[in-house]
Formats: structure tokens, C-alpha cells, sequence
DNA sequence: AGCGTCTGGTTTACCGGTCAAGTCGCGGTG
DNA sequence: CACCGCGACTTGACCGGTAAACCAGACGCT
């Protein structure tokens, strides 16, 4: 490995210049400057990030991003987006994958590995418990949450209330009465900020439209094909099904979706179905949802981190703590009138 | 940030001792090294992996995965499989999405990037150019494949010609003989292995057969849900619909099914589909396909890579430096005999 | 001529650890 | 009694850079 001592040896002046030629700083010849790029392409030198990141105060020029679930189309996507922003600017991502295991959020969020390895967090999906706040803020970390809010860092996320809101409300207008909850109830130990908030949405949704939510029509499932193919099942077998359900994902709509096929029951005649997501496939199966900007989301979310490491003075202060994003219902076939 | 140093100052013993004391290296009385530890824990403090590496030889306890895009299935698979092995032994993932863009990938193969942010590379999907191969191994980078195999490389793959054959055999056993294929034909830049070991494989099947492929019948589409609707529009149209399809992947499959459905074909009467992954949704929506072991081609990636970086003499060499994991066709209900 | 100011460097002091070599007190040995 | 070996440290060099202080020579100005 060619280090800054062989560069300089090679062309006679000293580190410190050829540092400062490489970065492009100032006192440096024009001729002098050519001679240190010369050499640095001949020989394929490369700064040591360990040797730069210790002489100029610890960074790293390297976010982490902490995610749930990898394999969930919403995560990717929103770890695509933020990858994307965050390469462009010459930061590297780090990408923790918690599994939904509550003990690998504890070693990630509650010990040292994110500390030093990154110059800031973006934290996917997971509520941040007010023990990660304090521990993360202690060390100093720089940290934008995403899909969840807390008062002490900044956040992009959609209203997952009105998300909720604006699903059933459809359901509603269209005539149901009897509308069924599919999306995780409980969370083990993990705190997911998201389908407590959507779950929440739901009931409060049906109580103003005078309607008593009822336990028996909330069903437990994981947010993936799957969960919603489990519920989904359930609920066909149910002698009071109901002709509504709406999903807290896409991804579980899709699962009740060929629950429903499998037991014969007709969509959109028989049980109209909402999703959350606008999920790629969405449009192919015809599924009615209320999209969100998800790839959006992890591009806002990645700006607000540059921002807070790199923002100047005159911007600094004007990034919008808090963001919204908007989201939109999409009529498409799985939704109907009850027969 | 409690540094070595305030460590040392605070237990009254030199930054030497501290080190080992934390490390578990003899020489350290156990009363001493209570000290330190509580210090430590106290303080909150964390070494510095900057000066760690730096001090111990530029090891980042890092390793990097390469993926063309996060966001497909198969490689948020790999990647939360090889994380999850990765994680386990203390090691770090630096997440690089080419996004298809052939310019970030030699970015981040053929420039500093890589080298020395990580210990060792995965790459996924890509095939390696020579001058990849030799860039990296001239900076003594660790690189496994993962899709692909080059010679001076360590790889993990399925045998993409045998999946191809697999399929096309199965629809040729049923009696097919116009057999459309759907897959990335060209790749601007980007050198993708798999696919074109897929149409060779389809090819080969077909001449095996005494069938001369039909360019026409080889059908251009992006390795996606949309690529693959796309593609099977064009099909639909055709007025020598032919009445199979072998798709490079499930997703491709994914939307070929669907333009099916849209232009009012039956499946499997009038068409019949077969995909390559077992991707999860292919349980649901009834895809006979070539199952692959995706997560576990991620684990034993990062086991390759575990070993070359760790393993000791024992073990180095017993390494199964291509490994080649075993496929199945899985019969579901999207393939039939031709009417 | 004397003086301040650039330009284009060099020197030196870190950054926060690790590692090899050196020191020191102490019990055991020939 | 001098010497040895050993455990438990301490010292100082070094990893590969960066940043600030310092310096020599050229130039412009009064």
C-alpha cells in the first residue's frame, strides 16, 4: 500500500504538501501539483479514511442506516434513496439490519457500534425509546428519524394517522359499516411507531363515523405477504366476515388478496380490500391504497443528515425539522359498494 | 469523547496498559484491570476504530457488498443473509447500490472507494471485468463473487445454464415446442453473468431438442415486475403467440402473468409461465419456477470471506473456493400441456 | 534601503490507539 | 551475596494523515 510518505518521496516535497495539492488547498505550484497528481495516479495511491479520519477530528464521511427488515420492498426502497443522495456527496452507508430482533436493536442503538463508526444515524421504522435518545445524544450522534417522531431529532414521515383515516373513510363512503384491521397489533419489545399509529387511525376513523370499533374485527399480522396471507385466511373462514378489510401494507393487502382467491371469495363484489404503500406490484393486482413516497421519504431523510453535517450557517437552522410527506389515495379494482 | 488517554489519567496507569487491559492480553493484574474496566464502563468509553486501524495494520472490520439495486428481492435477500452471518462475527456491511449505472460501478470497483473502507468485498451479480480483477487483487482487496465466477476469485452461485435448462425441459417435456424466452438481453456496460447464462442455458435446451431458437421469440426486458409486463404485452400481441414462456426471473414472470390477465389469456390453458427464484410471492400467485437458495447464497458468501479474512492455517485452503448450490423445479400451476 | 505581504513551501505537533523494548521490585537460586 | 527470571507495568516509536506555526525569497511600495 502506497501511503503520503511514499508520494512524497517520490516527488521530493514533503507530506504536507502533498496533501494539500491532493485536496486541492491552496500554496501549492501549478507545477508542483501536477507533479503530486502524477505520482498518485502512477503509483494508485489512496488516503488511508482510518489515518484522514483520525488527524481531522473523527469523521468517518459514513452514515448508518438502521433498518427493520432489509427484504421489505418499503425499506429497500427507502435505503435506495438515501443511499443515492448520500453517495452523491461521497458518503458511504452502513447498513444495519435489525431482523426485527430486539436484542440486535440493542446492540446497534445501545452500544458502541454506531457511535464512531458513523458521522450520523438514520433510523428506519423503529420509535427511538427515550434510553436510545439519551445514550445517542450523549455520544453526540446526529440522528433523523424515519417514520417515526420524536421531539429531539428531526423526522420525515407520512401521517400515518390520516393515512389510516383516509383508507377507512373510502371504505366508509362506499357504504361499509362492518371493516376489518389487518397490520401487527403487538411488536415484542421493538417499538414500531407506524402500526400502532395506523391502528390508531382506524378505530378513531370508524368512532367518528359513530361506529364502536369492534376487538374481533383487528387481526394480527406480520407486515409481509405472508401475515396479511395468515389473516387473510382467518378471515375468510369467519361465519361474519366482513366485507371490508383495510391493511396496514400493500404487501399484507396482496396476502389477504389470494387468501381471498383461494377461498372463492370475489374481490372487489365479495370484500373490498385497501392497502398502504403503492407498492410496485399494486397496480398489477389492482389493489386500491394509499400511496406514499417511499423512495422520497429515504432522499428527504438523507438531505436532513447532510445538512446537519455539512450545512453552512445561512442554511443551517432552515432545514425543516419535521417533514411530512403527502400521501394519496389510488382507486384501482379492489374496492366496491358492498353487494 | 472519553478517549485512552483520560482512560489512563483516571486509573493512574499508562494508555498501554489500558489497551491490553480492555483487550483481555496478559501481563495485566486482575486488580488493575477491574480498575479499567469499570473506568471504561463508567466513562462510556469506546476506542476509536479510526486509531485502531490505524495502529493494527488498516483492518476496518468491514466488508462491503456490491448490489446492482437493493430494492429487488433477490438482492435485499442476499444481502440480509450475508449481513446476518456477518453481524454475528462482529463485522461491519458498507452497502454499495450500483443502481445500473455503469458509471458508479467503476467508481466504486475501480477507485479508492472500496479499498481500505473495507476488509473484503462481496460483489453480487456482476461479473467482474479483468481489469476489475486486476485493480482489486493489485490492492490485495479479499473479493468473493456471488452470481458470477471468475478464476482467481472465490464464488457462490447456482448453475445458471442447469436452471435454464431446467425450465425449458419442463415445458418442452409437456409438450411445447415455441418456447418464448424474457430476459435482459443487452447491458449497456454493465456486465451481468446471469442473465446471459440464462438464454445460452435456453438456447442450449432448445437445439438439444432439435429446435432452432427463434430470435424473435427472445423477448428484451429489464429484470423487473414492469420489465416483464412490458415484455409480455409485446407477447400478447403477437399474432404466433406462442403458448410458453420461460422468464429469467420471477418478477419478470410476475408481469407477464399479469399482461396475461389483461389481454384476457388464460394461464395454463393458453399460456404457460415459468419463472426462476421461488421468490415469495410465487406461492401465492401459483408460479411454477426454478426454485434457488437466495438467503443462503448470501451466508455462504459471507463465510467465504469470514474465512479468508480469519481463517487460520488449519482451515485456509479447505475452503470450497466455487461453490455451486443445488436448484429445484418446484411445480405449481401456471404450466400445463398445450391445449 | 527598509518594510510589509504574498507564494510556496517545510517543520512540528498532534489524532488515539498498538506494539516492541525497557524498567523496576521481588522472590528464588547457585 | 550477586544474579536471574518474572510479573506488572512504563516508555517511546509508529500508523498515515492533517493543521497550525514558521520560514525563505520575490515583489511592490514608500
Amino acid at each position: 500500500m502506497t501511503s503520503i510518505n511514499d508520494l512524497a518521496r517520490e516527488t521530493g516535497v514533503s507530506t504536507a504538501t502533498v496533501s494539500r495539492a491532493l485536496r486541492g488547498l491552496p500554496r501549492v505550484s501549478d507545477e508542483t501539483r501536477a507533479k503530486v497528481m502524477d505520482a498518485a495516479l502512477r503509483l494508485g495511491y489512496v488516503p488511508s479514511p482510518h489515518a484522514v479520519g483520525l488527524a481531522s477530528g473523527g469523521q468517518t464521511r459514513t452514515v448508518a442506516i438502521v433498518v427493520l427488515f432489509v427484504t421489505r420492498w418499503f425499506f429497500a426502497t427507502v435505503v435506495h434513496g438515501a443511499e443515492q443522495v448520500l453517495r452523491e456527496r461521497g458518503y458511504d452507508v452502513l447498513l444495519y439490519n435489525i431482523g426485527g430482533d430486539p436484542d440486535a436493536r440493542r446492540r446497534v442503538l445501545l452500544t458502541q457500534l454506531v457511535t464512531k463508526r458513523a458521522d450520523a444515524l438514520i433510523v428506519v421504522g423503529l420509535g427511538p425509546t427515550p434510553e436510545e435518545v439519551l445514550w445517542l445524544s450523549r455520544h453526540g450522534m446526529p440522528v433523523v428519524t424515519l417514520g417515526s417522531r420524536v421531539r429531539e431529532w428531526p423526522s420525515v414521515r407520512v401521517d400515518d394517522d390520516a393515512v389510516a383515516r383516509t383508507a377507512v373513510s373510502h371504505l366508509l363512503e362506499l357504504g361499509h359499516r362492518r371493516i376489518a384491521y389487518v397490520g401487527q397489533l403487538s411488536d415484542e419489545g421493538l417499538d414500531l411507531a407506524t402500526p400502532r399509529a395506523r391502528l390508531e387511525g382506524y378505530r378513531a376513523s370508524l368512532r367518528e363515523a359513530g361506529i364502536e370499533p369492534d376487538p374481533s374485527m383487528e387481526l394480527e399480522g406480520l407486515f409481509t405477504l405472508e401475515g396479511g396471507h395468515d389473516a387473510g385466511e382467518q378471515l375468510m373462514r369467519r361465519a361474519d366476515r366482513p366485507k371490508a378489510v383495510f391493511c396496514a401494507s400493500d404487501e399484507m393487502a396482496f396476502g389477504v388478496l389470494y387468501a381471498a382467491r383461494e377461498a372463492g371469495v370475489r374481490v372487489p363484489e365479495e370484500l373490498s380490500v385497501v392497502g398502504v404503500d403503492d407498492h410496485e406490484m399494486a397496480h398489477y393486482v389492482g389493489l386500491t391504497t394509499v400511496r406514499q413516497p417511499v423512495l422520497q421519504q429515504g432522499r428527504v431523510a438523507a438531505r436532513q443528515i447532510l445538512q446537519r453535517l455539512e450545512g453552512d450557517d445561512r442554511e443551517y437552522g432552515h432545514v425543516n425539522e419535521h417533514v411530512e410527506l403527502p400521501t394519496e389515495l389510488v382507486l384501482r379494482s379492489s374496492t366496491a359498494p358492498p353487494a
